[in-house]
DNA sequence: CAGTATCCTATAGGATACTG
DNA sequence: CAGTATCCTATAGGATACTG
């Protein structure tokens, strides 16, 4: 996993829910823990505590408690989270390609 | 999975093996199956084979059989393989900086 | 509000034996 | 040589109920 450092960046973002963190907190800036899990649709906050945990460990998010009630917590990117866009939006311009050359090779 | 570009590609690419995969093959220009799983150390013939498969169907790599015996097959990367190289050196760099991070912040 | 505890299921990955 | 067939295991993901 330590071995390549493109492995590395790709087991960050592993999972089906990693990604959609990153981007939703990219558009955000903060958002709190309820208002994410309703943006990601389908995520249970169980799901949702356990990815933000991870990627907080990997210093891609900060979470920021404030000691009110009730409690609220917000998350961001770190600026190593928001690095990460530019290679994000790399990738996304070469999945555009791949997704067409699919799609022209089988048609329907 | 194709409502996002970013998705769509980091989907191609996931797994244990895909990335080594297509390492290899950017080194190697052609390689042939048994040659391919010995680099691949660990790697079982059911897997390389299922992994080739769902590359080859995503127009990542082509597969080439020669009629000869014993049998002779060769696996390269499409234009579209190769085109994603760039995004993995970025994605590289960035993982060298995210593994740097969590180094400083944890020493030892 | 922002989680944790518990239990369950689907599937990625693998081990082993075999084959045109 | 380049695979396929069969069966097994570990774990990612999830459903549901509960809580400081």
């Amino acid at each position: 996993m330590n071995d390549c450092p493109v492995k590395y960046a790709l087991n960050i973002l592993n999972g089906k829910w990693k990604l959609q963190i990153v981007w939703e907190l990219n558009q955000q800036e903060k958002i709190r823990f309820n208002e994410l899990q309703r943006r990601l649709k389908g995520i249970s906050s169980f799901m949702l505590s356990k990815n933000l945990d991870e990627l907080e460990q990997y210093r891609i998010i900060v979470r920021k408690q404030y000691n009110e009630v009730p409690p609220r917590v917000e998350y961001s990117l770190t600026e190593l989270g928001k690095a990460i866009h530019p290679s994000l939006e790399m990738l996304g311009a070469w999945g555009i390609r791949a997704f067409n050359e699919m799609q022209n090779q089988r048609p329907s």
